[in-house]
DNA sequence: CGCACGATTGACGGAGCTCAAGCCGCGTGG
DNA sequence: CCACGCGGCTTGAGCTCCGTCAATCGTGCG
């Protein structure tokens, strides 16, 4: 199936001639330039110019080099590899993974449309995390030299970048929080609630979704064993919670899973 | 009384006045504006003016505004507090903690002499965690928006600006990777080695220091209950890795330690 | 169709939590 | 000067949650 039931230009046709191997390094193949205009992009509100006026979406649209696509199961880019561009998600997904010295692996985030990819590596030059797409995706690719000078100039785009780092920075304590507080059923409850608010934010349904993610990725994201993600879903299940197949999750009773994270749930 | 009397006092010989051995519990220290440069400080290669050249370090002094004492226990921002500055340590050393709404706490760091505090509320505009002295402790305080405006017309200063707030993501990312995959023992080694790492880049004995933090704080910081931090100190001291006395700490046997975190110990 | 991978479920064991008692070091006041 | 109390630390005993191992099932793909 096509990935592009989101993009809105005609151009964007060009994208499904996109050759099936190897995109994974491809040279980019620009889309016609017009395509390009964030103006034009059906997630214009959700996604980077969410917030700035028209003319300067404009001009953050001049920035935007290309579309990539990447197809699932492979990297947009690897730990080690130099940092130039920093990306947004216009369809599909991605999941960020870090590996550490022994080799072990934490996945660090999941990204969704309008979501943001490559930020680390800002510091070291070059990046320190495997960008991995969960299913065929497209992103816009974004010099980032490009868009510092275009800072220097422009306050608001300046203040937009320093934006984008706070929040990643917020986004990881938030995991945080969950790793160092939460139970298993309380890691759980907020993935999903996570997940369904930031789906929400992006103007999908927030009480059916697709995870798109393995069993094993969960629990490796939230620092658990698949097994324990699975009976877990089970429960939730059972307790009338959610309603999933496979994959596939409804919330039923968005209250319940709220309750989940509810502190002392102990008799007074 | 002010705690600011530090501040704005008459002039000292500057940095000379600073006895060696106990910068970690000065009081005794004035700084006439003179003072407030970085050229002269002894932090300066461990600071922000690493790697700055020398010119640059001397536009950066002009951004300090002021020096702050802060005592033990208190706080040198709150989550929730309009966001205006950052904020480097001169002496003494703090903990971030971060409440979420359930109340729970979690800490996010602990900072040491040279390293930075007040880069979360970048993005909302306000501070999102608490920044507690662990003793009594003095920092240089930087209004950001000077440091923004100064950026426009430096790019060394806005490289700078990126580089601290990577470096945030990464360090709490290596926590991450921590919480989500190691276990108690290896929790508390990596604790000790970070924390030895840091000394020993800021020109301190990376043998022996002063953890300054309860074992409760530990055990926050490391997602697990006091009581396994204290038995997992006690088997280490043990097992001879290390010597302790209170919260003072001696690392006896350092690769033991990183054994701790070597992958598999198990037989081929 | 059959294979392979992912998900589910069960049984069991152990790492770490809870509860509790006792200890140490330090400050305070008699 | 010691007695006392308090906060933080240590150590033990028991329990629980979650990890481990393993069998089975479901689903999608070649």
């Amino acid at each position: 199936m096509s990935l592009e039931t989101l993009a809105s230009s005609p151009a964007i046709s060009v994208a499904a001639a996109f050759p099936k191997r190897q995109i994974h390094h491809l040279r980019e193949v620009s889309d016609n330039t017009a395509a390009l205009r964030c103006t034009s992009c059906l997630l214009r509100d959700f996604c980077l110019p969410s917030g700035l006026s028209a003319q300067d979406t404009e001009l953050l649209s001049t920035l935007i080099a290309a579309r990539r696509t990447v197809r699932r199961g492979h990297a947009l880019y690897h730990g080690g590899d130099p940092f130039e561009n920093i990306y947004t998600v216009r369809a599909g997904s991605f999941k960020t993974q870090l590996f550490n010295p022994e080799g072990r692996e934490q996945i660090t985030g999941f990204q969704i449309s309008g979501e943001l990819l490559g930020l680390d590596g800002i510091t070291g030059g070059q990046h320190d995390c495997d960008a991995v797409a969960l299913e065929d995706s497209q992103v816009c690719v974004i010099p980032f030299k490009h868009l510092e000078q275009l800072s220097f100039d422009m306050p608001t785009i300046q203040h937009m970048v320093h934006r984008l780092l706070g929040a990643e920075i917020s986004r990881e304590r938030k995991l945080l929080m969950v790793l160092g507080n939460m139970c298993a059923e309380e890691r759980v409850a907020s993935f999903i609630l996570d997940f369904s608010a930031r789906l929400t934010a992006r103007g999908y349904s927030s009480s059916e979704f697709n995870l798109r993610v393995t069993r094993e990725e969960i629990g490796n994201y939230l620092g658990m064993k698949m097994e324990t993600v699975s009976r877990i879903f089970s429960r939730f299940q059972d307790a009338g919670y959610i309603a999933m197949r496979q994959r596939l999750i409804r919330i039923v009773d968005l209250d319940g899973l709220r309750a989940v994270l509810e502190p002392a749930r102990l008799s007074a």
